[in-house]
DNA sequence: CGCACGGACTCAGAAATTTAGAT
DNA sequence: CATCTAAATTTCTGAGTCCGTGC
């Protein structure tokens, strides 16, 4: 129905004969989820103290004990709500015997049970070989035999076709539901989903399904309600599968009919910045923001059920603050508030003199825990998008910001006499620009500055080496001048090749200390997959002559294969 | 008929595992 | 070539967005 149109190339796999509105597939079959492997008890020897003294734990009050006891040593356990809702939960799975003794968490001892499993775990790191590889056969065949399903007669890889573990819950953040126990998964909890007349899967002996159902509208394959947000879990299909292929590439085409009529749209705003109604002109600053900043929608949340997070909508007065004059610029807005997954947003921005002005009058006579945008809400913004082009929502602002930064950062930053090193550089800071414009960030790795160092040091060593080889160039010559003989000739040319050698070593070296200090603290991996439009980086790759090996691995090359196989290097976003 | 709510899907970084590269 | 280590890749599952529906 969105009319796409094939790129130049153009293949058999991508395009295929309609469905029926809101039909995603005819045909699917599969083996159900593999469900993860039952409690085994602990060894005899290994124990649980409560009080200094010995205690033997039922069976269930045992397995929550080794939930706890696996993450004795993270940071997790310290926090007071993990340990009140983990202890309020394992009591819960207590018998009335246990419940009587065990009455303090802080009197408990776990400290065996968790050096039981850091053993364990050290144990399989040591098995022989040929142990390891038997491991690994075995994990195969159940790949083999669960990992995949039929749909409309393709073999498609599923994403997760294992059910979740049971285990002590981990939100992102200050989860108010941090340490609460994450129920087993059993086959009477899980539906499925798949074609009436395929092999319906079998249920584990003795057990049943709690629905089997047939609804070719929806693309999962099982599902389950977890009991943590009551909410429902989905095994569906792997991002390298037709089904979800198309549906990223549709992704784009949206965000690509954006950039026809987005100048339209920010006059639009624009204009709503005067507006009579309170309403309409909070519309016009959200937008601008989300359009300028690439912030997420940010739909009201329950309170208390999770992190305190926000987006645009549902940013609050505490969260900017208003600088009429900061560091010589004009109209500074500050933004210090927690993301999606409680990720910090930081940021200093000069906006236009309306909006400032605008917010000066959105902040009169309110709270710092009061709504900004007190008049708004993503369904009235996702409305007036809607009515502005078809499919728009807020969310399409980002994928479109996103990837037309690639595209212009590539174009503005790649030199064509670079070398690939060079090439591929310039690329990663394309990529790193949208990295920062959707403040995609990553905890600095533990053995950065170490790793670093090691870096700098190699780089000192080559340096001299390149000195090194400068003066014995310089000697060769002097020799040469002397003797003027074919011999010395010859070593000229030796001395010079390897200089270049080094130079190009160190120059190599270089770029890698460059590349690697420029990211940090940053994801490349989440715009890359899920915001930058894949053709645009198949095209630069076409153009420059840069194998697509260099900027995709295997999986990502899997997961982009449409735009591998429709991008020409002449493909424009 | 507006809106809460459930459902289905995309997007997210940490942790675990594997691979590659250095020594 | 073996072994150690860091980087790359994969796995995992939580956290968003947005839509349809039912009251």
């Amino acid at each position: 129905p969105l009319g796409l149109g094939m790129g130049s190339g153009g293949c058999g796999r991508w395009e295929e004969e309609k469905k029926e509105d809101g039909v995603k597939w005819m045909q699917l079959e599969h083996r159900g989820p593999y469900f993860v492997p039952l409690y085994e008890p602990l060894p005899e020897d290994v124990q649980f103290y409560y009080d200094g003294k010995p205690l033997k734990l039922s069976l269930a009050t045992e397995e929550i004990a080794t939930f706890y006891a696996k993450m004795l040593h993270h940071e997790y356990t310290t926090k007071e709500i993990f340990q009140n809702n983990f202890f309020h939960d394992w009591r819960k799975g207590m018998t009335s015997e246990e419940q009587e003794i065990i009455k303090d968490l802080d009197k408990c001892d776990f400290r065996e049970i968790h050096k039981y499993f850091v053993e364990q775990n050290e144990a399989r790191k040591a098995l022989p070989k040929e142990e390891k590889q038997k491991l690994k056969e075995e994990a195969d065949k159940i790949q083999e035999e669960y990992g995949y399903c039929i749909l409309d007669g393709h073999r498609e890889k599923i994403a997760n076709f294992k059910t979740e573990p049971p285990g002590l819950f981990r939100g992102r953040g200050e989860h108010p539901k941090m340490g609460m126990l994450k129920k087993r998964i059993m086959p009477e909890d899980v539906t499925i989903n798949c074609s009436r007349d395929s092999k319906i899967p079998e249920p584990p002996e003795g057990h049943k399904w709690k629905e089997v159902r047939f609804d070719n509208t929806v693309t999962w394959l099982a599902s389950w309600t977890e009991n943590i947000n009551n909410s429902l879990k989905y095994i569906m299909l792997n991002p390298s599968s037709k089904l979800k292929g198309e549906k990223d590439w549709q992704k784009y085409e949206v965000a690509r009919r954006l950039k026809d009529v987005v100048h339209e749209i920010r006059a639009q705003y624009r204009r709503d910045w005067k507006s009579k109604e309170i309403k309409k002109r909070q519309r016009a600053v959200a937008l601008y923001f989300i359009d300028k900043l690439a912030l997420r929608a940010g739909n009201e949340k329950e309170e208390g059920e999770t992190a305190d997070t926000v987006g645009c909508c549902s940013l609050r007065v505490e969260h900017i603050q208003l600088h009429p004059q900061l560091d010589g610029q004009e109209h500074v807005v500050e933004f210090d508030f927690l993301g999606k997954d409680s990720i910090r947003y930081y940021n200093k921005v000069s906006v236009e003199k309306p909006v400032f002005r605008n917010l000066q009058l959105f902040m009169k006579n309110k709270d710092p825990t009061d709504d900004l945008f007190d008049h708004l809400t993503t369904t009235f913004l996702n409305k007036h998008l809607q009515h502005l082009m078809d499919g728009l929502t807020a969310k399409v602002f980002r994928t479109y910001n996103a990837s037309i930064t690639l595209q212009e950062q590539l174009k503005a930053l790649t030199n064509p006499e670079d070398n690939v090193a060079g090439k591929l550089l310039s690329y990663n800071r394309a990529n790193r620009a949208v990295a920062i414009l959707c403040n995609h960030q990553r905890s600095i790795p533990k053995t950065f500055a170490k790793s670093m160092q090691v870096l700098q040091e190699k780089i000192d060593t080559k340096k001299k080496q390149v000195e090194e080889a400068q003066e014995e160039v310089k000697k060769a010559e002097d020799e040469y001048e002397d003797t003027k003989d074919a011999k010395a000739e010859a070593n000229v040319e030796k001395k010079k090749k390897l200089l270049k050698r080094l130079e190009e070593q160190l120059a190599k070296l270089n770029i890698q200390a460059t590349d690697k200090e420029e990211n940090k603290q940053i994801a490349l991996g989440t715009s890359k997959l899920n915001y930058l439009d894949p053709r645009i980086s198949v095209a630069w790759c076409k153009k420059f002559g840069i194998p697509i090996e260099r900027i995709y691995n295997k999986t990502q090359r899997e997961k982009f294969a449409w735009a591998i196989d429709m991008a020409g290097e002449d493909f424009e976003f």
